[in-house]
This record gives C-alpha cells, sequence and structure tokens, in this order.
DNA sequence: TCTGGCACTCTGTGTTCCCGAGTGCCAAGT
DNA sequence: ACTTGGCACTCGGGAACACAGAGTGCCAGA
C-alpha cells in the first residue's frame, strides 16, 4: 500500500517542513533530496499519500503539509531518535549536578529541558504515593499547636501544621515522634494507612486522642497530595513559534495542573517515551501541539513524569533524544541524593 | 499651567483610553463626559497637553493616548484606589482561608491575584532573612548522612542534605539538635552567624567536627536562598491584552527570577503600593507594562512583595484596589498560621 | 476665553489586478 | 506498469489605487 518510496517522500516532507515551516512542493522536494525521481513522480506518491491522510494541503495549488497522522507515522517508523552531542551531555550533568535539594532540582531541570529543545518544558514533582517515608517530625509550634513535617525518600518535604485538642508536653510529643518514626520508617507510602491503623491502640491511653488528631491530618496529607505539583518553563519560547492555534488556550492549558497531568499520561515503563500529537492529545485547546513525555525515576521505579510541549510540527527525533537524556539524568540524581 | 479643566480632560482620556483601547478624540470625550465644553475647547487643551507630553498621537489626525508621564500624573493626582466589592472581599477569604501549608498559600495567592486583576501576577515567598527560626531539624538518613531542616515563623521549610565526616550516633545527632534548637529559637535569621559563632566551642571537644560541618551548611543555607523564590501565574491574560511590544520580552522576563526581584522592588512601608509605568521599570524588554506592587507580612513587618504586571493602559484604580487588599488578607493569614 | 466652521491630513479598508508556485492530468517514453 | 515532460488551471498573496471617515489645527466671531 505504502511502498518504500512512498515513505521516503513523507519523511522529506515532514523534514523539510519541520525545518522551514511552509508547505512543501514536489519540486524542492525534487532538489534538496536526491530520490532519484521526477517531481511529476513525487506528485503521484504525494497524490496517494494524502488519498490516506498522511498529508494535506492547506489550500488547492499549495505544497504539502503533514497532517498529525503523517507525523505519527514518521515518528514511529521513519525516525530515530537523535542521541544527544557529547557537549549537551556535559552541559546537563554540570548544570543538574549543583543542585541541593529537591526543589531545586526541579527547578533546574525544567529551565534545562526548555533551554535544550527551545520548547515549553514540564515536570512533574517526585510522587508522593510511590515514594517512602524517611523521616516523620513533630515540631511544637504553640500550646496546642504542632507542624507535622514528613520527608520522603525522593527528599521531598510535606508540612502541615495540626489544632490538638489538649495541651500536650514537650517530652510526650517526643515520645510520639519516636513511635511514629519506629514503624513508620522506610514504610511505602501506599502502605501507611494500614501500617499505623491499630497505632493509637498501643499507646498509653492519654496519648490517644492526640494521635488520633495527629494521625488523621498525616492520612488526610497523603490523600489530598495525590494531586501532584507541576511547574513548566520556557513559556517565552511559545511566543517564538508562531502558533497556528491561539497560545492564549496553551498558556492557560499550562496553568491547569489537572490538565498537565492528563497530558504527561501514564507511561508503560521508566525512560520510555510517550508521544501524543495533535489531537491524539486528550484536551481540545491543544489542537496543534504534540506531547513528548517520559517517566524518570530512582532505579526501576517511576517516580514522575516530565516532557515537552511544542507544535506539531516539531523536530521529534531531537526532541524525544533531549526529554529522554534529562529524564535519565534526573533519575540518577534523585537515586543518588 | 494646568487648569482643572486640562486635568479633567487627561483623566477622560485615560479613562476613556484605558476602556476602549482606541485613541480618543476630541468628540468622544465632549459626547461621553459632561465636560461642559465644546470639542474645540477640547482641542485646545489637548494641544497644551501634548505640548507637555502627557499625551501623544499616534499619527496626525488620530485621537490621543495618554504616555508615560500621563498615566503617572493620572495615578498620582487624578486617581483614588477603588475598594474591592463585598463579593470580591468573600471571595478572597473563602479562597485563601483553605490553604494548609505555605506552598499553598502561596500558589493561591498569586493565582487569585492573577483572577482578580484579569493580568500577570507576581508572588515572592516570604524572605528568609527577615523572619526567625522556629525549629532546627537533624534526621539521620544514612550512616554518614543527615538532612538539616529549617522551619521559620513564616511557614516556610529549607531542607539540605549533608554528608558528615564521621560516623555519628543518633543520640549524639539528638544531642546536636537539642543545643541547636535552644539557642535559635525565636532567633532572627539575621542573627544566626553571630548567634551561632561560638558554638562549637561550648560543645564537648568529640562533636566539634561535626558542629561545624552542619553550622556551615546552615549559614550557607541562609546565604544562598537570599535570592528568593518567585512565582507567577496568569500568562495567559498576556495574549488576551494585545501587547503593543512583543509578549516574548515579558515572558522571559517572567522567568528570570533576578528581573522580577528587580520590578517588585523595594518598598517604604507595609502594604505602600508601588507603581512603575512604562519605561520607569528598570528593564527595557517591558516597555509598556507597568507593574503594581505592595509589601505584604505578618505584623509591621514586611516578608516580602506581591504584585501584577499588565499593559500600561490598565485600570490602575481597580488594579491597585486588588493588590492592596490581597497584600493585606495574605499578611493576616501569615500571622495566624 | 469659548465656539462653530472649514480645509486638510492621515489611516484603514475594500477592490482590482497580476504573478508565481504548485497541482492534476494526459500522452509519450522506457 | 511505471515514470516523465508538457500543459492548462487554480489560488493565495502582494502591489497599486481609490475612498470614506475620523480627527486635527486654525481662524474669525460671539
Amino acid at each position: 500500500m505504502l511502498d518504500d518510496r512512498k515513505l521516503a517522500v513523507l519523511r522529506a516532507i515532514v523534514e523539510d517542513y519541520v525545518s522551514t515551516n511552509e508547505p512543501v512542493g514536489s519540486k524542492a522536494l525534487a532538489d534538496r533530496h536526491n530520490l532519484g525521481v521526477s517531481p511529476a513522480t513525487i506528485r503521484n506518491d504525494m497524490a496517494a499519500l494524502e488519498e490516506q491522510g498522511y498529508i494535506r494541503q492547506p489550500h488547492t495549488s499549495a505544497g504539502r503539509v503533514p497532517t498529525d497522522k503523517g507525523y505519527r507515522l514518521f515518528v514511529d517508523r521513519l525516525s530515530s531518535i537523535k542521541p544527544l552531542s557529547v557537549a549537551e551531555r556535559r552541559a546537563i550533568e554540570t548544570f543538574l549536578a549543583g543542585a541541593v535539594d529537591l526543589d531545586e532540582i526541579v527547578m533546574r531541570t525544567v529551565r534545562l529541558l526548555a533551554q535544550l529543545t527551545r520548547q515549553v518544558a514540564v515536570v512533574q514533582y517526585p510522587s508522593l504515593t510511590r515514594s517512602s517515608i524517611r523521616h516523620v517530625e513533630i515540631v511544637p509550634l504553640a500550646e496546642r499547636r504542632v507542624m507535622l513535617v514528613l520527608i520522603t525518600n525522593t527528599g521531598r518535604v510535606e508540612q502541615r501544621v495540626i489544632d490538638l485538642p489538649e495541651d500536650v508536653a514537650d517530652e510526650r510529643i517526643g515520645n510520639l515522634r519516636a513511635v511514629l518514626n519506629s514503624c513508620l520508617d522506610g514504610c511505602g507510602l501506599s502502605m501507611v494507612p494500614e501500617t499505623v491503623a491499630d497505632l493509637p491502640e498501643r499507646l498509653p491511653p492519654e496519648d490517644r486522642q492526640v494521635a488520633v488528631t495527629i494521625l488523621s491530618v498525616l492520612l488526610e496529607t497523603l490523600v489530598e497530595r495525590h494531586e501532584e505539583k507541576i511547574v513548566f518553563a520556557g513559556a517565552a519560547n511559545l511566543a517564538a513559534a508562531d502558533f497556528s492555534v491561539g497560545l492564549r488556550d496553551v498558556l492557560e492549558a499550562l496553568e491547569e495542573q489537572v490538565v498537565l497531568m492528563r497530558l504527561l499520561g501514564e507511561t508503560g515503563g521508566i525512560s520510555e517515551l510517550t508521544v501524543r500529537i495533535g489531537s491524539e492529545n486528550p484536551y481540545s485547546g491543544l489542537r496543534g501541539t504534540s506531547i513528548v513525555a517520559a517517566g524518570y525515576g530512582s532505579g526501576d521505579k517511576e517516580l514522575a513524569r516530565l516532557g515537552v510541549l511544542g507544535p506539531t510540527r516539531m523536530d521529534y527525533p531531537v526532541t524525544m533524544g533531549a526529554v529522554r537524556a534529562v529524564a535519565r539524568y534526573v533519575g540518577q540524581i534523585l537515586a543518588g541524593s
């Protein structure tokens, strides 16, 4: 149905259109790529490609432009991920190495990715639910008020202020902290509810009331924060890429955590790339934009996702290479810290 | 030099131009505002205003448009800050009240402000340097590794991972923590360096090495984080306001923490509004944009700043009202938590 | 000092026209 | 059966042009 030459023509169209941003005609193709055939032949192939929905003409008698389906075929079968240059790898390493805490790792990652791809980068904070507890801290603030601090093995810190039902002496707090830590240390977050279920009963009666209050907040934190935090950078790159569709919609989507979550999507395995092209993505305001995303994590567990968002007319091989490389490096950094 | 009527004309020009976004002519002015004089008279006044640089004509035989100088006069002498409606105040309260930690307070504030003003909102995290220490925590992570957690009275939490020069038993860590807390609790951050200066000497010799390591990281944190964290929201509003100047520059500025810092600027007193109009601001990429900013804090100490950024052609009375109101509410929330 | 009148100057818009790039199709060649 | 050159056709986009409308500056009169 699609012989090799037709595929070569499609590849050439995508490559030319990506680099020039103008509909590409049969003559230009014959000139720039040595396909060994004449423009007329190419025209026939183009007609076939259009017939099947891989390319289209913006107007009669203009060149051809790839459709979403065309890009999809290109990504799946006609291109290979382009690895980063040595210089780029070095840049990633040195740039990420300087980060001192999780906030800074994420911040640097998102900027790095934006700069590398010249597009909008999106990074999700390492998921709370898939990580485990490294330490729980209870800090007395006032008479009946404490702050609960939760530190996970990914370096993420959650804090909540709790109003207690009664005055509690500091040593009782300390005691409680010790108990909590001894039974939660290293506990996967998804296991917390069962782990603490019978905890109050194992405490002296006078502490139970307080323990229940604190535990309920702890559990609440785990649930509420299920919707993860996401940051983006490189919005300025949107202005450069003259967007076909209004960039207002894109900016709006970027500020909606929920939408971003869905865009990053779920993955199969770690460091596996997901590409959503134009109308494939689940949000109508983003026709005309593609998302290249990957999971990252330490070891073999995927902790969160990151990716970039740009016009469908993007350089997929390069973008995919950058996303994959950054995802791997961030995973390493997280594992090492 | 400028009699009352000329000022009234200037005010009318600003108001009309802000609401219509079109150069305003003498006839339209005479119709919409009852100035009690004819268009011809207004024309004379306009000529005078233009002479002095308060307004200008985009082209010969177009209406007049205020200059930066004109807006400045308008803000300083011709307008008064418009208080928010009851409904808006209620919305602020309920929206901010639900926040559980500092991150969420800041996040909600910036979104609220963006929505209220329909412009880009910018909020700086409460300054580390001006707040005081509420608690210091040292959490053992591994053999020779601990995490230092710093909690300030504004609810801000800073964490750093520290590699120790030797193995340290947990009880020695606990001891160190107790000592640190007893001498730093409530200590203003700017006082920390002197407060801990002689601390190692007061410890048993075997702990000194470790203490020095930890303290140096602590001090480093205070210094490094001097450049504050800033977040923004509402970038989508930029796309709506058809910017005269390329919005690429604006987006770039928004992602430069340093530039944002300078834009928010320094203030006189708390809740005092700063307005920077067009060319008054220190960044050349932002010709055509104004910044309305205010300090916020708990009690009488200014902890940080917040504000909005929009086209010079903005509704200053309303914007100023919103910024002032939000700054006050955030201050209250911070004081109460 | 204000007002009405008048001539003048622009910008923006709509119209028309034309060029060129690119196509589809067909008939001839391999 | 596929490829190729030729040819007529179609549109989009830019240039040239005209024109209406809004707005001004200025002047003479109240």
